[in-house]
DNA sequence: CAGCAGATGTACGATTCGTTACAGATACTT
DNA sequence: AAGTATCTGTAACGAATCGTACATCTGCTG
């Protein structure tokens, strides 16, 4: 029968987590502080439980820079944090509030971000699941060949994706085309294909026309044809060497284009280790080119 | 009777949390040990994350009794045991997603494609706990009042999330804009942007001045700014109404741009809610102007 | 009941940790 | 371009912590 001292306990806070607080107060914060934050919020809550100097050392600040920003966050000192962050952790433990089945705390499950997430994760479980190693490395390897001209081909939508690969691939290599498939240029594009050229194309629901027509001159001329398309794929898979399909149903009105992009961004990966010493050199003349345009800051 | 200990225990080392170890170990100890490890239990893991000398009185045991018991688990002191605690508590957060340790099936684990998938995994878990849910609503609400006009930036790289988003809420309602940071014509665009208005700007590393500028210039018409931006922030967060911060890093010498277009999505899926009535008719005529342009194919 | 062994707590010393003061560096202003 | 304000790290101080030695207590055994 100890005596139970509740009551005073609820005060265990105005249910606003530090997590939260530091994310709050990111902008009062300096350089350092907010390098620091970030590091904290890494894995959290466990690097800040640690000493001091740990910490410190984790991020690359100094430890009076650590304590400046615990005192800017309202604590008196740093063990007064410390022990904020582990009654934190005793509330959490205790609720056992089915956790992880929300994705961003403080929302309810039923909450757009919440569903949305799930499917996008789902889908790229899914996805991944039934692609294989051996056809994404071929095409990897494909792309990545410096003897073969390179076409980009997107449709309506997807054609910011497609350009998002054409983006990354003009600084990887040279003789990366983007052809505007809604345009009524893409014949001219065309004309310049010979047999052994990669066209990349991404088709996904509502399968445009021209896509499927320009992938049948491109094959017709021999060239190696990899498609990116979705579960139900494209008319154009027929027709392709390698064919990457991607699951892309989302609780919306839309399709999620998020699968496709990660296939994508893996891609720029593999061939850029690939290609690496050519990159170098190129990604060093862009960026003397930048410096001289001004066109990003330069500092953070 | 105490004989069996060694042989097996080399595995202790690993996969075996510290609370099992004091469960196995509970016959071993005395009285005093025992209740201070059912202390521990109690609410684990914190407690133990605390000095040893609050621990020893919330047990209502003493110092040196929590040290024995500590060093009879096989840690080398107070110290090292809550380094490993904290470890432990590291890897449980780390983990209710990298349960998979292989996404697609034949890759070794070191393949780019689980590399990759797992760092953008990540991302997007730490990047949810980071949005307030909150403020996601209110930039739908923004976006979704037909009163305003909605000016969509992007910069270089980031433009073609920035069109992925504008060509979704071209259908979705009226009065959006998208305006190229990277072209010279951006600032004709500012000159239609009056008070109330939304511009909602994508700027993620290699900061754009344009970008910048056209966001100042925005902000001074008195124009709501929506930024999508990556984990260090944008400048032009300063500038900002609401602000979402995604971490982009991958293993590749690019950024990841997956988790913005999660946002964008889930935003174009929340917006889309709140109109649906006026969306679809919008979607139908547009269908039926699709069929006249015969542009996409009827079946599948 | 006497004696002993293990268990437990108290008090002190050594060490690490948190804190403060100060000086160098950086960015911004006039 | 010089000056100022702010930021940031190094170094020393003081405080709290951990670990150890020793004394006390409890419980068991003969």
């Amino acid at each position: 029968m100890k005596a139970i001292k509740m009551g005073v306990s609820t005060l265990s806070q105005q249910a606003i987590t530090i997590a939260e607080r530091i994310q709050r107060a990111l902008d009062t914060l300096t350089r350092a502080e907010r390098q620091l934050a970030q590091a904290i919020l890494e894995n959290y809550p466990a690097s800040g439980l640690g000493p001091l100097s740990a910490l410190a050392k984790d991020a690359g600040v100094s430890g009076p820079t650590v304590l400046r920003m615990v005192q800017k966050l309202g604590f008196k000192g740093y063990p007064d944090f410390q022990t904020e962050l582990r009654e934190e952790l005793r509330d959490k433990v205790k609720n056992p509030i089915s956790k992880h089945d929300t994705w961003t705390e403080g929302a309810p499950s039923g909450h757009v971000l919440n569903r949305f997430t799930d499917a996008v994760m789902e889908n790229i479980r899914h996805s991944l699941a039934q692609i294989e190693p051996a056809a994404f490395d071929a095409a990897c390897a494909l792309i990545a060949d410096p003897k073969r001209k390179i076409f980009i081909v997107g449709g309506r939508i997807s054609h910011t994706i497609a350009e998002y690969l054409f983006l990354h691939m003009q600084v990887i290599r040279p003789d990366v085309i983007h052809v505007q498939s809604t345009s009524n240029t893409w014949p001219h594009y065309v004309l310049d294909m010979k047999e052994g050229d990669v066209v990349v194309v991404f088709d996904v629901r509502r399968y445009e026309n021209n896509t499927l027509k320009l992938s049948e001159l491109a094959h017709a001329k021999g060239a190696k044809i990899i498609l990116l398309t979705d579960q139900w794929r494209s008319p154009v898979h027929a027709l392709s060497d390698i064919c990457f399909s991607s699951r892309i149903v989302v609780p919306s009105a839309w399709d999620s284009a998020v699968m496709p992009l990660l296939l994508v961004e893996s891609m720029i990966s593999a061939v850029q280790d690939i290609l690496w010493t050519d990159t170098r050199d190129r990604m060093e003349t862009l960026e003397a080119i930048f410096d001289q345009t001004k066109m990003f800051r330069k500092f953070t």
